[in-house]
DNA sequence: TTGACATATGCTCATATCGGCATACGATAC
DNA sequence: GTATCGTATGCCGATATGAGCATATGTCAA
């Protein structure tokens, strides 16, 4: 699932494809990519269920499927404390209660 | 950056560096890897930003620099919607409007 | 200085991955 | 039926990536 991701020209046709379903060639065009490549990248985007297809006519349609990102975005939230504001200001917090217990706990 | 984190020891070492800054053979010992292959994963790491490097004696202290990972988090953010139980509550809200708005519109 | 320790780097091999091209396959149109 | 469109797949060559091993580099201890 990350590697999936990992390749910026998949990340490319998942952004595309957040726009709506989209039959092959239409990504072929919005990305500027060789069609066996599109059709390669959306093999590979299947296989790790972020994307689904749908036969209408002699069109494939794709579509996202985000709940497959979850895992990702569940992994790289344990880290989100760095960034987050919210963690900040408990951090804020947390220093404060550490000043108060070394102010009258034993010495250091 | 993705492409850092796709390979999954890089993950397991960043894992273990969330419960604090560790010397290379820390890792080591925690993971079960080769040396030399953790000092590779670091390099990986520390060029992407995500893990900062501090010299200690003739130990190389490595710690998480969660920040780096924010990029994912905001992009994978996107398709939150995917999942999200507050958007799940939004789009029934606009399924409602929509019912309502075929109610006393035009045909079909 | 010499030696042991901690880490980084270089080399080689095996494997994976991507692009480009040709082509196969399925569905529709004529 | 045959032609054509839309898409998938197979093959090739180039490049990247990871493991394993040896070794270089830097730091401290004696």
């Amino acid at each position: 699932m990350f590697n999936a991701v990992a390749e910026p020209r998949r990340r490319a046709i998942l952004d595309v494809l957040a726009g709506g379903e989209q039959p092959v060639n239409d990504l072929v065009h919005a990305l500027g990519l060789a069609q066996p490549q599109v059709s390669k990248h959306l093999r590979v985007l299947r296989e790790v269920g972020v994307v689904d297809v749908r036969d209408q006519g002699r069109q494939r349609m794709y579509r996202l499927n985000g709940n497959a990102l979850k895992p990702i975005h569940d992994w790289v939230s344990t880290y989100e404390r760095a960034w987050s504001e919210r963690f900040d200001a408990l951090d804020d917090v947390l220093e404060d209660l550490k000043q108060k217990e070394e102010g009258h706990g034993s010495d250091e």
